[in-house]
DNA sequence: ACCCCGATCGTA
DNA sequence: ACGATCGGGGTT
């Protein structure tokens, strides 16, 4: 889900921007992953079923916005890294807190189902785009998984 | 009650 | 390279 997230249109509000970076955080055998040591109250939503924001807050400043995957037992969650906001700005939003602090999402907008909300949602575009793969980033365990996925033309 | 630390970001 | 800033989660 990772992969087939980059090239789509993330939707929150009156924002909306094409997805450009994602990574991924998988199972009970990812140690970067916040579901690693079980679940708990933060975690909750990455046990349950897929198409659920998991929002929460790092470093005490920002909040980071990710889409669970995966069957319900399963945690995983696909981080949002990068959009290109489809406004007249065109402005490239690099990195989890940037995003969430530009369109406003906040652990408020934990738990919406993406699939029904008409306040958080995903869409597609026409055209696919290539990525690239490369290890994580901000985490200092399992960095040898390529789990991060940018869309071509991106840095990094 | 206390302590440690983090899927970050802006500034130096 | 570092500090800001605070909640989550484990330990006393």
């Amino acid at each position: 889900m990772a992969e087939e997230l980059i090239g789509k249109v993330l939707v929150f509000k009156q924002h909306r921007g094409i997805i450009t970076e994602t990574e991924a955080y998988i199972g009970f055998d990812d140690p970067a992953s916040h579901a690693f040591k079980g679940e708990t109250p933060r975690t909750k939503i990455m046990f349950g079923k897929a198409g659920f924001s998991y929002v929460y807050l790092i470093y005490g400043m920002y909040h980071c916005l990710n889409i669970v995957t995966e069957k319900a037992g399963f945690p995983a969650a696909v981080l949002i890294r990068g959009v290109q906001l489809s406004d007249v700005s065109k402005l490239h939003l690099d990195g989890p807190g940037k995003i969430c602090r530009h369109m406003g999402i906040t652990k408020a907008h934990y738990g919406i189902d993406v699939a029904t909300s008409e306040e958080l949602y995903l869409g597609c575009i026409k055209q696919t785009l290539a990525f690239s793969k490369t290890p994580r980033i901000g985490i200092k365990v399992a960095t040898d998984r390529l789990w991060r996925f940018l869309a071509k033309s991106e840095k990094g």
